[in-house]
DNA sequence: AACTATTTATAAGA
DNA sequence: TTCTTATAAATAGTT
């Protein structure tokens, strides 16, 4: 989908393979949501994201006790939810620190995941391929689809949460 | 990309949205493969997953023992690797019943899914939001956002696993 | 499951 | 890196 039809192969030239890797990746991700977003496959239930994040847009300046800044500009716009649009930049710092912590915790998912994809596999990392026996193989297949279930499945619920952007990334303000 | 465009919202339809969703899962999941062939950005360990395939294909028949049908069409074909393409057959139908055991694990990891998404919650599953104390409220979210670190994780390895397309999808023949 | 009119993605180029 | 544009590829509606 280019100037030129491309072979499908690895891109040799390594600056090229990296910016054809960063546009695909772009491509994916969005057809990954896209496909998501029609489908909808898994719905949350009650406390639904909507109400979580309107609650915490209302909310989330007076416990935060301390008032320090009250300029506001810009009085008028009557759309918007009511009068709580001042609060923004509090609410903006909120999110920062939220977003830190969800770096934290991004990290430390991804060495818990390390762990659980390779379960049980420390076996077949040392042996190399061909000292394999057919069962250790087929075992080896099965673990692996059963990650792969996993992952699937957590690629599924992962649209569901994209919602939750709303709440931790700075493309909300 | 069609006869019109199409909002990007939850297709409403049943039907419409199982075809849709089927079309342009078998297009996503091209474009996973592609973008792995292209960039190949992760290599699995020792026991990597084209060594798997390899030896998958190579002795898949083997231990198959029965050997019902042994129609050879198109003997020419240097290329190609070897002699085992007339056994594609009898790897076909072993890729269908990996398939079956792969949606049987499917549906049991959502179920896990579903749990470990809402563990600790149910207090607030039962709540109507409005009912939420705000230290109640920010608790909820931080649960979310732990959840959310997780699938964000799991998004970045999905595409690594994404090679494994090639053992359990009938793309492959 | 196939067929196309269109929309989308993207390889090159700037 | 970001944007632009010519072209390849995906796909919505149709059969």
């Amino acid at each position: 989908m280019g100037r030129r039809k491309i072979k499908m192969e690895m891109v040799q030239d390594m600056n090229t393979r990296q910016v054809t890797f960063s546009k695909r990746r772009t491509g994916l991700f969005k057809k990954a949501s896209e496909l998501a977003t029609l489908g909808k496959p898994y719905s949350y239930g009650k406390p639904n994201l909507d109400a979580v994040t309107e609650r915490f847009m209302r909310e989330c300046d007076d416990s935060d006790s301390g008032g320090e800044e009250e300029e506001e500009e810009e009085e008028e716009e009557e759309e918007g939810r009511r009068k709580n649009r001042p609060k923004m930049k509090r609410i903006s710092e909120r999110l920062d620190s939220l977003n830190r912590e969800i770096e934290a915790e991004k990290k430390r998912g991804e060495e818990v995941q390390a762990k659980l994809e390779s379960a049980g596999d420390e076996r077949f990392e040392k042996k190399p391929m061909e000292e394999l026996t057919i069962d250790e193989l087929r075992e080896y297949i099965d673990k692996l689809q059963t990650v792969h279930g996993r992952i699937q499945c957590q690629a599924n619920k992962m649209q569901a949460s994209s919602c939750l952007v709303h709440l931790s990334g700075n493309r909300l303000l």
